[in-house]
DNA sequence: CATGAATGAGTTTTCATTCAT
DNA sequence: AATGAATGAAAACTCATTCAT
């Protein structure tokens, strides 16, 4: 049967290898960032050979780039887990908080890429369209926490939700991007299993206790 | 006067060889990375040769290495300039905290280098005796001023120095570690002088509320 | 015909473009030493280009020791050519001396490719599984006529096969090995083709007149 | 009074530092070969530095000149020391060949000049004026005994003196020269102490059987 | 769609030699 | 007679990309 839909077979394999390529690509760009990251090697890694690499990417640059899209488009999906509408303001950005600290966390390759990414200058990300409506839905949630709370009067007024977002995110990449140098200089290792809860909660607090402040 | 002295005259030739190839090599790391930097790049925009290079700093990683070690000497500086034992606590924690800011947003070369070298593990970093006793003034002053006002009843007393550290570190960091994506994707410029004084005072009262909260 | 079975065809081509960089590299090894041959000279001297040398061989170490194993290989040759299980003892070893002397006279590039093994130590000889089960076969056929010579009483019993050989493998290295210093020095040509029978009976006759003394 | 005499005592010092120099670049020149030996690391295991060794020899290829012919020089010693005029001439033979293995034995470095000189075509030797004169030393004495032997009846009267020095050579040199690779295949370690009398003996019966035989 | 072989331009590194003082 | 700094030419090696089949 399988054999009697060729183009779908083909099609679904295409798909496969493409994937299997584009998993590889990611390890490796997010290993050795982009120039470090070697094309033999990729291919070497993949099942298939280094032409499939230029038949479906075009060059290095085509297959980072895709690499980068797919990274991005992933993250997107952080969004439309959360559900905080149910909530009230304090709560409801306590969780937001939290669910992005989970997402940089289990995303340490992404983040890796965006330190890459910006390495670059962004130069990439720039030329893309994947990048398009990613502002939106990453600040339509808290931006409506936001609202709730200061209408609520438990939230202060003069904070803008791209700030928030920015604590927030600040906080959570340094942790995983910045990791090794400062474990070589303080000799602590942020993404010890056993601090986690700690940096969970700290970051937070953080924020509600400037969003509450006064 | 110089003139008349040799071997001194030597020396100092030699130390400014030295001087011009790591300024020029921290720009070019800085610019396009380890792997990205180029060896002939950087001897062409010094005045002298990129043999003068190899005879100084025996590679590539060597050259890498001193300018890291530089770049991470040149931070030791800011703890010098630090004299906040004189203000009232809060005070003393706003001011340290605007220091640091100031101290990476005249330092963005460092920054780049951080990055670069956190995507390479700090491999080089870790192999280096530079770093040794970095920790120790860093976190000095944040101690001390965190005692006093823990004493003092205004700060509150579950608040470990390192985790200060890292939240103001992680905002000065990101903001212009991740300038180029931020900016794509949330057309913002984070190191935007019109908005300098609004992120500089946004840390120091993030810090505080944390500190002083409840 | 040939060019109907295409991976067939692609197989020899890579085997004949391996084997023609083998061919230059020998002879460039044999005539200026591990560090004297230069590998641009060797591509320059291909139909290839240099790159395709470390497509193959990897480095420049890695292309020495191909040459040095496919050297060896070719010496095991010798042993198969050898029969003189029919011959008495005394002729046997006579013809062994003499079809050793032919041997090395006929290849002058693997006794130059030892000498400089040799002056580095056999440092890639000794890593190579090239050698592995090279000592037997050059011996075996000694030993059993050293055997029978002895059974039959005409050789001396107390003499080591491996020293033989030793005897044997000196003069006939030595007389090519050396050639260069010992001319300028006793302005003879141990390779004289004037020369060469007279050298040929002396080596076995001095074999033989040391077995059979007494 | 050391001091008031600073002309000799310069030319003390010069001597002492170009005996340094040599005997420093006889070692590195033995260890790896012309080519592979390395002006600065001669210089750098020298008490003066790399400009005094091209103020005394002129160039790589001088120093290396100089270092051959002094080792040439050391090894006329050997007929120097030699009196055997007084012994029969089996014994006198026996002895000149156990001296001439004993002699080689102790210059390892020498016969590792040699080999290197032969890679080089003797190209270097050939240019020197420190053979002229080396040849008949090394034979006087050699020729004198074969005389003395046949003139007695108890050497054979077919045999070349050049011939036997050049049988006796090749064993004490294949001896030296090959020991690494001959090792490396053969498992034996022909300079082993516990072999060496064995090899020494070997040798003289060997040269010995050989002019008595018949 | 697949595959090993091939390529050219570039990148790092090395080395004997010389210069300024 | 001495020294550290400097140099240019060459040598080893690498990489993204394309070709022949």
């Amino acid at each position: 049967m399988a054999s009697s839909v060729p183009s779908q077979e083909r099609t679904r394999d295409a798909d496969r290898t493409r994937a299997e390529i584009l998993d590889v690509a990611t390890r490796e760009f997010a290993d050795h960032g982009y120039t470090g990251a070697r094309v033999d090697e990729i291919a070497a890694k993949t099942s298939t050979t280094k032409r499939m690499l230029y038949y479906y990417f075009g060059s290095k640059e085509g297959l980072y780039l895709a690499v980068l899209e797919r990274a991005y488009a992933g993250i997107r999906a952080l969004e439309q887990e959360v559900d905080v509408e149910h909530l009230p303001p304090e709560a409801a950005l306590r969780q937001l908080t939290e669910l992005t600290f989970d997402h940089h966390e289990s995303h340490p390759d992404f983040i890796r890429l965006v330190s890459i990414e910006n390495i670059h200058r962004a130069e990439h990300l720039r030329k893309s369209p994947a990048l398009d409506g990613l502002a939106g839905p990453a600040l339509d949630v808290l931006t409506s926490i936001l609202e709730r709370g200061r209408t609520a009067g438990v939230f202060r007024d003069d904070v803008d939700a791209l700030d928030v977002h920015m604590l927030i995110s600040s906080f959570c990449v340094f942790r995983t991007a910045n990791r090794h140098t400062w474990s070589a200089i303080f000799r602590r290792d942020m993404l010890d299993p056993a601090r986690r809860e700690h940096y969970r909660k700290l970051l937070a607090d953080v924020v509600l206790d400037h969003l509450t402040a006064r």
